[in-house]
Formats: C-alpha cells, sequence, structure tokens
RNA sequence: GGGCGAAUAGCUCAGCUGGUUAGAGCACUCGGCUUACAUCCGAGAGGUCACAGGUUCGAUCCCUGUUUCGCCCACCA
C-alpha cells in the first residue's frame, strides 16, 4: 500500500465498477422492504456546484446508509429539461454563429436542444457519479422523456376535467428578455433605489392634481388618478370629475377607492391597469380600461404616441425631460422600492396584461395543508413547517404557460377562425366582466389530440397551442411520474410514497409544495414523509457563491485536490442541520487529511511490517491463516465480509486497552445510527472522526503496537475486528476508501452490501468492562501528564526519564501496562508502590488516587515549575470554590436533585484531595 | 410591513430536551522526520457564550426587550 492515500486511483476506477456490476439496483427481497428517494434533478444544463456535492452527498449518505441496514434502497436519478434556463443556453450558444431561434424555426431550434442535451446533458449525471452517488442509473430518467411528457399531459388533462385548469386573461410578470410569463415565484424582488416623482395632473375644471409614481413612463397608459374618500384635499373633486392626462392628451377618470394610502406621496395615484398589479384590480372592480402601452419586447407601442419604439426605460428619461420642460414635475424624491426580476436573467418583470394558463391551487393548497397537519408529513428542521403552510394559506393561482419552445406543448387547440375574433373582443374591452376565458365561446378545445373541427364554429382548422409549460409543472410530477405514472407500474407500487426527500430551502415553494399538492392530488398519499431541508453554501463572508463574484468553489476541482471521499466528509461535517454552510478552500483539508489518516491506520493494520530483518513479520498480511471467518456470525451475515473474527467482551484474554476501544467501537456505532436516524450528520461525521483518530488511532494503535510483540493473534483480532466495522460506518459518507480498504482485507464484492452493524451496549455495564474502561482512562491520564512535564521542562523527545507512581490500589495495573507507560511516556525506569516518596527535584501530577512523580535533578527549572503548579492550583481552587458556594447554599441543597447534589459533593473532595497534594509539591519546591 | 435564522476562541463553526472544567477544525506558540501517517506526532496558549432584564437552587441553552448581520415573504403607487 502506498504511504499517501491517492483518491484518484481508487475513485474513479471504484465508480465505474459499481455502476457496471449494478450494486445500486434495489434488491428487492430485501429483507426490511422499500427505501426510496428521488433525487432533486438538477439542470441538465447544471455542471456541478457546491449545492448540488452537498445535497447529493447527504442523499447518499442516507440511501448507502438504509442498504446496508437491509432495505431495498432505490434512489432514483435525473435531470430536469429546465425550459428557460436551457433555451437560453442554446440561444446564446446560437447568437455566437449570429444565428437567433426566430430564424431557425421552432422545430430546428428544438431539434438543436435536443442535440444540445445529447452532447452535453450528461455532463452533471456523470459527475454525480464521480461524487460517488449510489444511484440506480439503469432508472435515471428526464423530465422530457417520452414518459415523463405522457405523465404531463395527462396531469395536465386530469387537472382540466378538475376544473382546476383554466385559461384567463390577466396581467402576469413578464420578462422582456426571455419573452415569457412566469410565474410569481420566479420573480424574484430586489430593493432598487430609484426616485419618486410628483406630476401634475390638470383637472379638466381647473386645478391640478398630483401624483406620485416610481414609474413615469407608465402614465401612457393610465386611466384614471385614485385617491382615498376620506381625503380632505381631495373632498372638493367630484366623482365624476376628469382629468387630463400631461403629454398626451387623454381624459382619464377620477376615482375614490379606500384601498389607496393617504400618507403615501399625495395620497393620489395613477392608475394603469395594464402594467400595474394594484391597478389591474381596481381596473377591474372600475370596470375600467386596460391600456397597453410597453410590448412584450419591452419598447413602447402605438398606444405610447410620440413615444412609440422606445425602450420603457429611455422613455422613462424622455417622459421626466419632458414633464420637466413643461413644468409638470412638482418634484423629486429619491426612492427604494422592491423590482420584481426575472430569477434567470435578472431583466426587470414587466407587468404585463395576457392571457395564459393558470392551475388554481386553492383546493391543491388545502391538500398540502393536510400533508402536515393529517398525514404526518413533516420538515427537518421543523421550522420550514410554517413557511410552507404560509405560502399555501396565501396561495394565488399559478401561471403555467412559457412563451418558449423548449418544454411540453400544451395540449389545448385553437380555432383559427374562433380564436382570434375573440382575443381582438378581449383587447379592445375594459376589465370588468370575467376574465377567465370560456374556452367554448373562444374556440379552444383540451385534449390529447387535435380535434378534427372546432366545436363551436365547426371549423376544420385547429392549431395546437404555441405555448410550453413551466419547468415546474413535470417537476412537481417527479416522485411518481418517474416510477412510471400514469401507468400503475410495479416501481410506483413499491416505491412509491418515497421515504425522504433532501433538498434546499430555496425550492419549497417551487417544488417540494408543489410535489406535495400532486402527490395528494393524483395518488392520494403525500409523496414523501419527511423533508430534509439542508442549508445554503456560501462562501465566508457570507456572500453567495457566484461566478459574478469569482468565488466559486469547484466541488470537482476539490474532488482532483481531495478526493471525492475527501469532499463529502467534509461537506457532512459541516452541514450542522439546516444551516447554511459558509465554505473556504481550506476546510476541505478535514476529509482528505482523514482519509489519509484512515489509510495509514489501516496500512498498520494490513501492510507486513517492513524490517523482515527481525525474522517473522510483525504483522502477518491479510492471507495469514489466523484470521479465518468464523462460521455463523451475524456479523458475517453478508456474503464476501473479510475475515475478521468477531471478538466477544467478556473473552478472558482482552487487556483493558482491549475492551476500551471494543467498548468505544460500539458506542460510536449507537451514536453513528442516532445520528443518522435524525439527519445529524454532522454529528455522524464528528463521531467518526474522533473515534478513529482521536480513539483508535492515537490510543489503541499505539497501544498495540506494543501488544503485538506479547499477543500477536489476539491484538490482530481485534484490529481487524475494529477496522472491518469502522469501515462499515464509513462507508455511507466515505464510499470509495472505505471500498477499498475493505477489500485489501480480503473482502469480496462490495461493502456497500455489507450489513449495516448494531451497537451492543449490553456488556457496558458489567463489572469486569467498566473496570477496564476506568483502568484505562487512568493510563491514559498518567501518560498525558508525563508528557505534559516533559513538556513543560523541554525534555529532549529522545531523552528518557523515570517515572515513580505513588498508588494505594491497582499497583498491578501499572506493572502490567508498565511497557506501554514506558514507550509513551518515553520512560527508562518505572517504579511503582503506595509508599513511594518523590526524590528531590522531581515533578509532580495528580489525578485522582494516584500521585507521579519525574525526577528532573538539573533539568527541572524551580520558577517553571512552581508557576506550573500554582496554575494548576489556581484552577482547582476556583473550581472548588464554586462548588463549596453551591453546596453550601441551602436551597441548591434543597431544590437540586439529590444527584446532582451528591456528585458536587463527591467532585468536591476529589479536587480538594488533589489540592492538598499540590500544595505538598510546592512546599517541598521552596 | 410581516416572518425566519445567526451572534460562542484570531477565523469558520459544533454544543440534541438547563446541571462537574463550554468543544472541534484551521491559524498560533513550544518540542519532535518516534520503524502507519509531516495530509503527521506530543504539549500548550486562546472564550464576560452580542447587550439588558427576567424565570430558576442553577442559564451559552428557557422568556421579554435591544443591537448587528443574513435570508424569505408582502399590491411600499
Amino acid at each position: 500500500m502506498s504511504e499517501a492515500y491517492n483518491p484518484s486511483d481508487v475513485e474513479a476506477r471504484l465508480a465505474a465498477e459499481w455502476e457496471s456490476q449494478g450494486h445500486f439496483k434495489p434488491d428487492l427481497n430485501a429483507p426490511q422492504g422499500p427505501f426510496s428517494i428521488v433525487i432533486p434533478p438538477p439542470n441538465v444544463t447544471g455542471i456541478l456546484h457546491m449545492g448540488h456535492a452537498l445535497n447529493n452527498t447527504l442523499q447518499d449518505i442516507l440511501v448507502r446508509w438504509k442498504r446496508m441496514q437491509g432495505y431495498s434502497a432505490l434512489w432514483v436519478p435525473g435531470t430536469d429539461h429546465a425550459g428557460i434556463a436551457t433555451q437560453n443556453v442554446v440561444e446564446r450558444q446560437l447568437a455566437k454563429e449570429k444565428i437567433t431561434r426566430h430564424q431557425l424555426g421552432r422545430e430546428k431550434f428544438v431539434e438543436k436542444v435536443w442535440e444540445w442535451k445529447e452532447q452535453y446533458g450528461s455532463t452533471i449525471v456523470r459527475q454525480l457519479r464521480r461524487l460517488g452517488s449510489s444511484c440506480d442509473w439503469s432508472h435515471e430518467r428526464f423530465t422530457m422523456d417520452e414518459g415523463l411528457s405522457k405523465a404531463v399531459q395527462h396531469c395536465f388533462l386530469e387537472l382540466h376535467k378538475a376544473g382546476l385548469v383554466y385559461r384567463g386573461y390577466y396581467l402576469v410578470n413578464w420578462c422582456p428578455r426571455c419573452q415569457t410569463a412566469l410565474s410569481d415565484e420566479e420573480v424574484t424582488h430586489e430593493e432598487v433605489k430609484g426616485h419618486l416623482w410628483y406630476i401634475k395632473y390638470p383637472v379638466t375644471l381647473g386645478g391640478e392634481i398630483v401624483v406620485a409614481t416610481t414609474r413615469p413612463e407608465t402614465m401612457l397608459g393610465d386611466v384614471a388618478v385614485a385617491v382615498h374618500p376620506d381625503d380632505e384635499r381631495y373632498k372638493k373633486y367630484k366623482k365624476n370629475q376628469e382629468l387630463d392626462l400631461p403629454l398626451i392628451a387623454r381624459r382619464i377618470k377620477f376615482i375614490q377607492d379606500p384601498a389607496i394610502d393617504m400618507e403615501f406621496g399625495t395620497g393620489a395615484v395613477k392608475v394603469t391597469p395594464a402594467h400595474d398589479p394594484v391597478d389591474f384590480l381596481l381596473g377591474q372592480k372600475y370596470g375600467l380600461e386596460a391600456i397597453r402601452v410597453i410590448d412584450p419586447d419591452g419598447r413602447m407601442n402605438e398606444q405610447a404616441g410620440p413615444y412609440a419604439g422606445l425602450d420603457r426605460f429611455k422613455c422613462r428619461e424622455k417622459i421626466v425631460a419632458d414633464l420637466e420642460a413643461h413644468r409638470l414635475l412638482d418634484k423629486v424624491e429619491n426612492h427604494k422600492a422592491s423590482v420584481g426580476h426575472c430569477y434567470r436573467c435578472k431583466t426587470i418583470i414587466e407587468p404585463m396584461l395576457s392571457p395564459q394558463w393558470f392551475v388554481r391551487m386553492k383546493p391543491l393548497a388545502a391538500l398540502g395543508i393536510e400533508a402536515v397537519e393529517k398525514d404526518g408529513m413533516r420538515f427537518v428542521p421543523e421550522r420550514w413547517t410554517k413557511v410552507y403552510l404560509d405560502w399555501l394559506n396565501n396561495i394565488r393561482d399559478w401561471c403555467i404557460s412559457r412563451q418558449i419552445w423548449w418544454g411540453h406543448r400544451i395540449p389545448a387547440w385553437y380555432c383559427k377562425r374562433c380564436y382570434p375574433e375573440y382575443t381582438q373582443r378581449q383587447q379592445r374591452g375594459t376589465l370588468s366582466g370575467t376574465l377567465v376565458i370560456d374556452e367554448g365561446h373562444a374556440g379552444i378545445v383540451v385534449s390529447a389530440q387535435a380535434p378534427s373541427s372546432c366545436p363551436r364554429c365547426g371549423g376544420k382548422d385547429m392549431v395546437q397551442d404555441e405555448d410550453v409549460l413551466d419547468t415546474w409543472f413535470s417537476s412537481w410530477l417527479w416522485p411518481f411520474s418517474t416510477l412510471g405514472w400514469p401507468e400503475q407500474t410495479k416501481d410506483l407500487a413499491t416505491f412509491y410514497p418515497t421515504s425522504v426527500l433532501v433538498t434546499g430551502q430555496d425550492i419549497i415553494f417551487f417544488w417540494v409544495a408543489r410535489m406535495v399538492m400532486a402527490g395528494k392530488f393524483f395518488l392520494k398519499k403525500i409523496p414523501f414523509k419527511d423533508v430534509y431541508i439542508h442549508g445554503i453554501i456560501r462562501v465566508e463572508g457570507g456572500k453567495k457563491m457566484s461566478k459574478s463574484l469569482g468565488n466559486i468553489i469547484d466541488p470537482l476541482e476539490i474532488i482532483e485536490r481531495m478526493g471525492a471521499d475527501g469532499l463529502r466528509f467534509s461537506i457532512a461535517h459541516m452541514a450542522s442541520e439546516g444551516q447554511d454552510l459558509y465554505l473556504s478552500e481550506n476546510k476541505f483539508l478535514i476529509g482528505r487529511n482523514f482519509a489519509n489518516k484512515l489509510w495509514n491506520a489501516s496500512r498498520l493494520i494490513l501492510d507486513p511490517a517492513p524490517d523482515a530483518a527481525s525474522g517473522a513479520p510483525a504483522v502477518p498480511g491479510q492471507s495469514s491463516t489466523l484470521h479465518k471467518t468464523k462460521e455463523g456470525s451475524a456479523e458475517l451475515r453478508a456474503a464476501g465480509t473479510p475475515s475478521v473474527s468477531p471478538v466477544a467482551l467478556d473473552s478472558p484474554s482482552l487487556t483493558v486497552a482491549d475492551i476500551w476501544i471494543l467498548t468505544r467501537l460500539e458506542e460510536v456505532t449507537a451514536s453513528v445510527t442516532e445520528s443518522l436516524n435524525e439527519y445529524r450528520f454532522n454529528e455522524m461525521a464528528r463521531h467518526l472522526y474522533q473515534f478513529v483518530w482521536n480513539d483508535f488511532c492515537d490510543w489503541y494503535l499505539e497501544t498495540a503496537k506494543l501488544q503485538r510483540e506479547d499477543n500477536l493473534e489476539q491484538t490482530e483480532r481485534v484490529l481487524r475486528y475494529v477496522l472491518e466495522r469502522t469501515l462499515r460506518l464509513l462507508h455511507p459518507i466515505m464510499p470509495f476508501i472505505t471500498e477499498e480498504l475493505w477489500r485489501k482485507m480480503g473482502g469480496q464484492g462490495t461493502i456497500s452490501k455489507a450489513i449495516w452493524p448494531e451497537a451492543d451496549l449490553s456488556k457496558k455495564g458489567s463489572v469486569k468492562v467498566a473496570q477496564a474502561i476506568g483502568e484505562f482512562g487512568s493510563l491514559k491520564s498518567i501518560i498525558g501528564a508525563v508528557r505534559n512535564i516533559r513538556a513543560t521542562f523541554r525534555v529532549p523527545a529522545k531523552e528518557k526519564v523515570k517515572l515513580l507512581i505513588r498508588v494505594k490500589f491497582a499497583e498491578d495495573l501499572f506493572l502490567r501496562n508498565e511497557k506501554l507507560i514506558k514507550r509513551l511516556g518515553q520512560i527508562s525506569e518505572l517504579t511503582v508502590g503506595p509508599d513511594i516518596l518523590p526524590p528531590p527535584g522531581s515533578a509532580a501530577a495528580y489525578s485522582g488516587s494516584v500521585s507521579l512523580f519525574v525526577p528532573l535533578a538539573g533539568l527541572i527549572d524551580i520558577p517553571a515549575e512552581r508557576q506550573r503548579i500554582q496554575k494548576e492550583m489556581e484552577s482547582l481552587q476556583t473550581r472548588a470554590q464554586s462548588k463549596k458556594g453551591r453546596l453550601n447554599d441551602p436551597t441548591f441543597r434543597n431544590k437540586a436533585p439529590a444527584d446532582v447534589v451528591a456528585e458536587e459533593e463527591e467532585s468536591l473532595k476529589e479536587l480538594e484531595g488533589e489540592l492538598s497534594k499540590w500544595a505538598e509539591s510546592l512546599k517541598q519546591l521552596q
């Protein structure tokens, strides 16, 4: 084995092998039944970033763990077609060749996107494999697959049948760059510094009303000015008053509505129903006309008169200038407002009146609420429940049509004769009346296939809706569409509902809530019971990780340098429940170093010792005949387990170190399993790290090196036993290195199918075990004390010292472990007895009932020693003092539980004992 | 405007239902290439647990308020 662990040698090879062997197909005969997770499908355009690395590491830990526990574990991978994002990518690519999608035409363009998908779309799933994700790749799905497309269509038709899909003429969020409508969730609001312009609107019969606006360009579409009915300032104007819209001569109305805030601006507001959500509602309420002055591309249209053709922001400048020229601008204030931006391209959203398809969400939201209130779905951390419910309780209808080409076509058909007539009528009308489009009336047919004729006029010319569906309209079916729905497949019956969803907080609305609604609506069951919401990845300093900030930490580069296991371990170690993760490069060292530590510990155990000169190898390799599998052992049920003999804690020949490490192994097994049960990934990592590094390597291996000289066979058995089981505990978090080492131990097949260890803490309380643990603790603490003394007095590492231990009981413990104490403390001569007196010039230390002395005549530095003792005493005194205070307080004695009081008394006694010994030392130093 | 999260060592963070001496990694200091590992070993230093009240025998932890930072939601024209 190489001196340093080299992950790149191992990982790619194993990832390929795992897949080719089909290890991650669910074992349908697994004893514990199904366990399933569907991956949050990354965008096909995506490349692996830290968010994916986190998300998939956590999922993989769960899946590998459950698989080892004997579940029929299925992790369904796949990708999302990401309508707008993907279309944008391909459009940009075409732009390099100076081609627009319009030049290409729809069919050719969609073909191009598919080509792009075939060529680059597998990037991210390849990267997921590299991360070690144990997905069942034969189950991989894409949201535009034939099956999933069928599911989408079925879904649309069913919802339509249930009256939950409708076409309506509403004000929607419009991205002038992407040239499509967006749902409310696809708009991100950002605070933008702007201005509040106060514009004078002349009243027809004399006087003027000053209105305040942040968007002067929309005044061209104004149809009214509104004030609060109680506003004294405007009482003089009658209801049927009219005003003259400045710049373009047009009469507009004067209305009074209690929704107007008298405090804001002048208390008078211009009303632009075609370009403002609030005004749209007012328009509806008062039957106002909606005049659209901005076109889908963000330019002013012919309704804008002299401003037609100008970009909306250029128009704003010109309007302001013109108003100023006409002295119609009263004043300008600085003003901050939250402005909607397209979540894909960051362009400022334009509220735009247009006909779109919507899903009626209220009835579905009720199902979503029911999921947590009745069906037992829970969020981890729990606080997200409130966020989820608040959204559902205030839900608005979901705009699902997109004016792009890449996506699922809407199964709706328009009569070429009726529909244009209808829309023209609609656009000329006012906002009173219903805004839901009566399909029969408008010449629209919702159906999977093209209808032969228009049911209204009998026209034969029916064309399919040009629009496609929102990407999330396919993702919300993901937990069941990937299992074959709407067909009643075996997969669906077995693996739905899934077990847990692991995702980020940013898509609770987009995705999680909608999946719950769809799952409940179509399958009558919640799609998953637990929703684990992990944090968002950031970089140190709190900024978002983004290309434009140039602060990306690329997981692939980290994998390159630290190994996938190193990356995974580091990430899991940082992922404390639901908290955001702040990353920096050096945080990944922990995982890399840990893997190397594990590698080298294994090397010590598995590699034959190099000093062949001293006769037989100190450590036989795995070929040794000493380690034959014991038949029928519960530990060894899994086929192919390396030859490891179970070590029973009550075996008589075990040393205190053996018993201690074996007990720690049981403890860590219990803690790791418990941590996983509670989705505490960071604790899992910490427990394993602490156990492997501090307990196993720092103490047990050092002890074992010596033990091997005396009792090779047994020590080997313990070493191999602990290592093999530790590898299994580590496997979910570090799959590659554990597989590699497990095989080096002689494991056949794959560790990913080995059995998850079960903790046995039953022996922990036995007298023998408890005593051994206490005794090993004493050994550790006296070795620690000696090392401390050595360091304090700068005893050169190679120079050995004498050690005297004064102890009334258990002398033989120290004699039995003389070799260990001597080796780890660099001791030349050890004396143990009940009546030992410190030789002059000794440094002393006290721990419990043990006193130890290190003769350092000549080396000892009296002031330093005095300082060391005083410091020790000070800390003991502080502690004793606070305990005394507590114990002298009668209320503490009365109210605190008896065991707490007893404990305090006990520990005070101990402190005082130690304190007096230190005091004695100090005296002797004089 | 509403809600959520965070504030603990120089840095980044743990600390699960209140109970000896508040932990880790990195950085730092001292000493070591000790035959698994310098991606290492040994020993240290470093904290008024943001602030102010309260509950309690006892508060980093529970309650109230304040400050700072971050995020989410909202029809702030």
